[in-house]
DNA sequence: ACTAGGTTTCCTGATT
DNA sequence: CAATCAGGAAACCTAG
């Protein structure tokens, strides 16, 4: 509890609630209920894999990436372009199938969460998970998202609470194992709203599919999503944008000269084209 | 305890 | 004028 009022100072629950309550605009015109329930809130770890939704899945797929350092071309992500009730019904063979020999660790992976869940006992609480409004999901889905990672490892780790900060300290190190968890990077968050465009309300545009260039549509919008993911309520674009002109020199991204809110994916990004392997 | 990578924060100045 | 873009500098954070 004094963990919760301490990291209140860089981030507040409220605050960063109230910032997208006030900034409705990227909803407009899109279900609310759908993009806060499968996109914002409810994560793959928080319910059944019998439910993801092709997203949900992909957000796996990338948890497992990260958490077996594997390379992104290691899983064909396009052969994953399904949701969870098609995945569950995948056999073993089908997995080899569609993602070689990492196919064995997305079905031995896939199965654990099956039969055990990762969540345990706070999989289904209800002031976690169940009914969201769009208000109470901003805030629940971080307070739940860093728990549960690297299954791979079946552990256990604390869920963290949203304001982890200056908490964290006192956390014991064996239960913080991978407190940065599958793509977290910003280029990938990027990339990963630009790959789902029904999760993505206008937001990131693309504007050269097969060129990698894309534009952002409401950059305070996707920069309070960002800010929302690293529990980070005073995350702007001007912020963001410096983290990503950071990427030019390592060549994720590319310069994209004269036009405002462009950029360009680089060679060193991965994971963004059509039909990449 | 220390380090490196990846931001985050802040800032000054230029450009659109 | 406000919003962006450009980078430098330094602080921060987390995994290792």
């Amino acid at each position: 509890m004094i963990m919760i009022l301490e990291g209140a100072g860089r981030m507040s629950i409220n605050s960063s609630s109230n910032l997208l309550h006030q900034q409705p605009s990227w909803t407009d015109g899109y279900s609310t209920c759908n993009v806060s329930s499968s996109f914002y809130g409810t994560q793959w770890h928080e319910i059944h894999p019998q439910y993801w939704t092709k997203f949900q899945v992909w957000e796996w797929l990338q948890h497992l990436l990260d958490t077996n350092q594997l390379d992104a071309n290691c899983i064909p992500f396009q052969e994953f372009d399904i949701n969870g009730e098609h995945l569950c019904s995948m056999s073993l063979q089908e997995f080899t199938q569609a993602a070689g020999t990492a196919g064995q660790l997305l079905y031995s992976n896939l199965q654990h969460l099956k039969w055990n869940g990762q969540c345990g006992s706070d999989m289904y609480q209800p002031h976690n998970v169940i009914v969201k409004t769009e208000q109470t999901e901003l805030l629940d889905s971080k307070t739940f998202c860093r728990s549960q990672i690297s299954m791979t490892t079946p552990s256990h780790q604390p869920p963290e609470t949203s304001d982890v900060k200056k908490s964290q300290d006192h956390i014991p190190k064996s239960h913080t194992k991978k407190h940065n968890p599958r793509g977290t990077h910003l280029w990938e968050f990027i990339r990963d709203i630009l790959l789902n465009p029904e999760k993505n309300p206008g937001l990131i545009k693309w504007e050269d599919r097969s060129e990698g260039v894309f534009r952002f549509l409401k950059s305070e919008a996707v920069a309070q999503l960002w800010g929302k993911k690293k529990n980070n309520s005073s995350m702007t674009y001007e912020k963001l944008s410096r983290a990503m002109r950071y990427y030019y020199k390592r060549e994720i991204l590319e310069r994209v000269d004269g036009r405002r809110l462009v950029y360009k994916f680089g060679k060193n990004a991965r994971g963004w084209r059509e039909n990449e392997n």
